[in-house]
DNA sequence: ACTATATAGTACTAAAATAGTCCTATATAC
DNA sequence: GTATATAGGACTATTTTAGTACTATATAGT
């Protein structure tokens, strides 16, 4: 289905909550509270984005997390990577000599091409972007109607 | 990682194969043969394939798939959605009713937008280019004005 | 220095999604 | 009629992801 995970949604919503309130410290306590996110998994979620500069921690007493860059200057892709780990669309774009027919293949070029197309796409939108009024949106579309709701898959 | 599926990739492989040999029916075990993926899951692919109607196939004694379309009119878009169903980044953005803070999201909306962008750079990749020899050349997709067209570099 | 508070790092378990296999039914060519 | 090939579905195994727990370290305030 080529969605990110979980983990990366969740990101997402409490890195939403932070550069709402850019000027506090936010502990992970709080973001569960404000996000609804099970603290161990708010924290564990913490932990890679700041590994990753998307966030800065403060330890100790009235310590907590802050937003590294400004919201503008965050991009979805490296939010992405933060949780998930470099962004490939196949096994052969990343990493090369573990693929048995690699050395006569010639679609492992035009993946690649693929995978930087969509990383543009995501890289293009940052945190500022998602936190912005939903109603920008509807303004911003000018491309046409691409998933049709007839091919809307409701889990089996 | 955001990444496609093995069976995707190996599904590129098959119809790379095909596409190549445009004019004969290619058997389930033929393009085992060909491609080196085991028989029952080219079988699977094949299947899924045909009843996205990226392939047509032929029954019974001297049967066997064949493109429906011209590989330019074939998609990338099309062969991961026939594999791995609807191109959503986040479950929210298939499925609505299923989040427990939908009501009170803001990000849901661009979220969508996201998955739009990475549709239509998906999109604009036909299986043409996917067989053509490795080169630069240009994949041009329309995204949403949110996204900065200077921030856009599709190429090596 | 002591203590409460909060992150860092790592290891582990549970759950879900994916991959892969197998079996039975149906269609077609000769 | 028979050999050949796809259609469809059910099933198991594997891998990945999600979630939890525990120990170590840093900081503020007293
Ligand atoms: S290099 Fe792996 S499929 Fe081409
Ligand atoms: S609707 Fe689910 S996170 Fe927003």
């Amino acid at each position: 289905m080529l969605r990110v995970s979980k983990l990366t949604d969740y990101a997402s919503v409490i890195l939403t909550h932070i550069a709402h309130h850019p000027a506090a410290l936010h502990t992970a306590s709080d973001l569960t509270n404000a996000t609804g996110v099970a603290l161990p998994t708010v924290s564990k979620i913490l932990k890679l984005l700041t590994k990753k500069n998307v966030l800065v921690s403060h330890r100790g007493s009235k310590g907590g997390y802050a937003l590294a860059k400004k919201p503008s200057e965050t991009n979805v892709a490296e939010i992405i990577t933060a949780i998930e780990g470099p962004i490939s669309m196949t096994e052969c774009s990343t990493v090369s000599g573990l693929c048995e027919q690699e050395s006569s293949c010639e679609i492992k070029g035009n993946w690649h091409l693929i995978n930087r197309a969509v990383y543009t796409a995501i890289e293009a939108v940052s945190l500022a972007d998602m936190i912005a009024p939903v109603r920008r949106q509807a303004v911003s579309f000018s491309v046409p109607e691409i998933v049709k709701t007839s091919d809307l898959k409701v889990e089996n």
